[in-house]
DNA sequence: GTTTATCGTATTTTT
DNA sequence: TACGATAAAC
């Protein structure tokens, strides 16, 4: 693919911008912010801007800088440079902001207090160390859990703070309990364990640069030109890093789009991108407003939700291949009963968009949460309709596997408490809390490993024989597992571990569904290690590209977040689940931020905007929750949509304003107050009838929500308009 | 001392 | 439902 398009005519990819994205490319000295909204060539921006630079010999490749959010975007971007400039772009420096602030690191460990093989640990190993300090520690944190305080950390962490450098105003309802204490012994720790935190991977270096500046220099020289993506997804510690870092050529380039901002629950915040003007002086902003996705219906739809929205810059997209008579598909918009009958539908409208010549491929469902999955792939699986799900338990995620990469990270280090003590009984060999608790002792009194600690304890006789016997034959494993580190490639080794530990006959013997699975992990695991020469290399891979390897094979439809998506586009897009408390999630709605809502809001935005051809947006009336029934209003968000684009379909049975008449639905009779006036008289203690639940009688009316003892479904909540008077 | 069973509770998004 | 913490059984 490199040779192809290598053969075009060098100025092609020039040629082919539009005016202000081709200003954006050029306007390569000074302070550049690119607002740039969905789907209006950001990334052929930025990947054209690197190769005009290197084209013009306005720098060498090690000399450009370009940072993404997500791995995917950083290897896209290399591709795509690679398509224009060949094998040099395999010098330039792109990367995730935590990749290449993990790089800087490893250059200068010991600036921060760390070794040079420093552990990146994941989520799961930073919430077990913070449960263990506090512990430790005897902690007494008002009923605050561990997660609580592990985000308010990172928080901290986001921001660019030090335990000693957090203000009083940032503690919050926290401040009643000691928590920078805590944060400042969490550092600690992580320090004695030679180990960093993915907030750590920027905050060091944050440090290292202003604390260090010969390293900073080197760094500020180095970089003439440096570019970034979805800048409005940076958080403070990126913003300083990034303005320390551009600050001696200023060539800085920043992308982005506010009404894409949805991570700053993440810490991530849309003021970066507002205050750019004010921050660097003499900056210039480019606007792409010129969207070459979607059909102007689906920009209308997506234009029209977004504008309810107040804090924002402004944009106007307009349909680039935009054309009076042909304004696309009308969104669907389907109304169902309950969310088997939205998943049924969504797998049949997939069918027959199939039978109509689309590949599977070009077809995406987005949803709000994880867990909402579930119900399609089980559709789809009955259905035989390939899928894959993006986003969920990741590859190196799945337990089996986090066993053995502890194991490779026992090999590697002698320092690693947090693998050891997840695999020291694992498989099962007969070491428990107490001795656990005795070697931890032991470890914390002589300030040594675990692993060490071990070693000493079993000098002595202080476990019993079988003890003794079992982790004597672990750290023999160990020390010839270390024998053979350099010797043999990582595949090897860890086949050996796999052998050694008879990891394999265990699952075997749990005869539980997901152990043929996980077997199947495993074996693809050591596949997957194949590509490594050194076990260390492939460990730092692991905790910074969580993704699997996406196998591009064959024709199926992709299930995934709504914030996995962004980024992404198919011809087909399905947006189920737009109900209240599901869509806008409850969390944000009882968040007392008003933000909150807005960046919903925004999420929808990008859900529509993922799509070139035609949106599916639906809602149930009901859905089980954790086996409850449980009644939702349509998002608020349809009500944000222009009706004359939509198709609107309501089940049969569904009954909306008491009427089952479905082309008399107005969008706007979803509206509370305009609902209110034409339901029927209802009142506490009147008889009715339900279509699943059957008679009853209501008890409480909440607005438009009843509550409703039913004669033999029991109590339930149900919207008024499901509800019939008995005849 | 270790393993298994039961109970109760908290449920987003991700580098 | 699913996981984690605590209580009973091996």
């Amino acid at each position: 693919m490199l040779i192809d398009i290598k053969n075009r005519q060098p100025k092609d990819w020039l040629n082919i911008l539009n005016p202000e994205q081709r200003d954006a490319v050029e306007t390569t000295e000074g302070p550049l912010l690119v607002l740039s909204g969905a789907g209006t060539g950001k990334t052929r921006v930025l990947t054209s801007r690197i190769a005009f630079i290197l084209e013009r010999n306005l720098s060498k490749p090690w000399e450009v800088l370009a940072v993404t959010f997500t791995n995917r975007a950083a290897k896209e971007m290399q591709l795509r440079v690679g398509n224009i400039v060949g094998s040099v772009a395999d010098s330039i420096w792109i990367g995730t902001f935590h990749s290449i602030a993990a790089k800087i690191l490893r250059k200068y460990p010991k600036l921060v207090g760390l070794e040079n093989d420093f552990t990146i640990l994941d989520q799961d190993d930073q919430l077990r160390l913070l449960k263990q300090i506090i512990e430790d520690n005897r902690f007494d944190l008002n009923n605050f859990s561990p997660k609580i305080l592990m985000s308010w950390i990172q928080f901290c962490k986001d921001k660019g703070l030090a335990p000693e450098n957090v203000p009083f105003e940032m503690m919050g309802e926290l401040s009643i309990c000691n928590v920078t204490d805590l944060y400042s012994k969490y550092q600690d720790k992580l320090r004695s364990l030679n180990c960093v935190d993915f907030g750590d991977l920027l905050l060091h270096c944050l440090n290292i640069f202003r604390d260090n500046e010969e390293v900073l220099r080197n760094y500020q020289d180095k970089f003439k030109y440096i570019l970034v993506d979805e800048y409005q997804d940076t958080n403070v510690c990126q913003y300083l890093w990034l303005r320390l870092i551009s600050q001696k050529y200023r060539n800085l380039c920043c992308v982005g789009d506010d009404d894409q901002s949805i991570y700053s629950w993440r810490g991530a915040e849309v003021e970066n991108i507002l205050r750019f003007e004010n921050d660097y002086e003499n900056s210039k902003v480019i606007r792409l407003e010129r969207n070459y996705r979607s059909t102007p219906n689906i920009l209308y739809a997506a234009s029209s939700l977004i504008s309810n929205n107040k804090e924002r810059l402004g944009k106007n997209l307009t349909a680039a291949n935009s054309n009076d008579h042909e304004k696309g598909d009308k969104l669907t918009l389907r109304g169902v009963w309950d969310g088997e009958q939205e998943a049924l539908w969504l797998v049949s409208e997939v069918e027959s968009l199939q039978t109509r010549g689309n590949l599977l491929s070009s077809i995406a469902v987005l949803v709000r949460a994880g867990y909402q999955t579930l119900e399609f792939e089980e559709k789809f699986i009955n259905a035989a309709i390939p899928y894959r799900v993006f986003g969920g338990p990741r590859f190196y995620e799945r337990l089996e596997i986090k066993d053995i990469i502890a194991y490779l990270r026992c090999v590697c280090s002698d320092r690693d408490d947090l693998a050891f003590e997840r695999i020291i009984n694992k498989p099962k060999r007969g070491i428990g809390e107490s001795t656990l608790k005795k070697i931890r002792t032991n470890s914390r009194v002589y300030g040594v490993s675990l692993m060490q600690s071990s070693r000493d304890l079993l000098e002595t006789d202080e476990f019993r024989p079988q003890t003794k016997k079992n982790l004597n034959l672990l750290l023999v494993f160990f020390s010839e597992w270390r024998k053979n580190l350099n010797s043999s490639t990582p595949a090897d080794l860890v086949n050996k571990i796999i052998e050694d530990i008879g990891y394999i006959e265990i699952l075997q013997k749990d005869s539980s569904q997901d152990s043929q699975g996980r077997i199947d992990n495993l074996r693809e695991f050591s596949r997957s290690l194949e590509d490594w020469d050194t076990v260390k290399s492939f460990l730092d891979h692991v905790s910074l590209v969580m993704e699997n390897e996406v196998k591009l094979t064959n024709n199926f439809v992709t299930i995934m977040t709504l914030h996995a998506a962004k980024g992404s586009e198919f011809d087909n897009i399905f947006l189920p689940g737009w109900e209240e408390d599901v869509f806008p999630h409850r969390r944000s709605l009882d968040e007392k931020r008003v933000g909150a809502l807005e960046e919903e809001r925004r999420l929808a935005y990008v859900g529509l905007t993922r799509a070139r051809k035609k949106v599916y947006i639906s809602y149930a009336a009901n859905r089980r929750v954790y086996n409850q029934w449980q009644s939702n209003l349509p998002s608020r968000f349809l009500s944000e949509l222009p009706n004359e684009i939509l198709d609107i379909i309501t089940e049969t049975g569904v009954f909306i304003g008491g009427k089952q008449d479905s082309s008399s639905f107005n969008i706007s009779d979803l509206d509370q107050d305009k609902y209110q006036k034409n339901k029927i008289n209802l009142s506490v203690g009147i008889r009715i009838f339900h279509q699943k639940f059957g008679y009853g009688k209501i008890i409480s009316i909440d607005n438009n929500k009843l509550s409703i003892k039913f004669e033999k479904a029991g109590t339930k909540k149900v919207l008024s308009s499901f509800v019939e008077l008995p005849p």
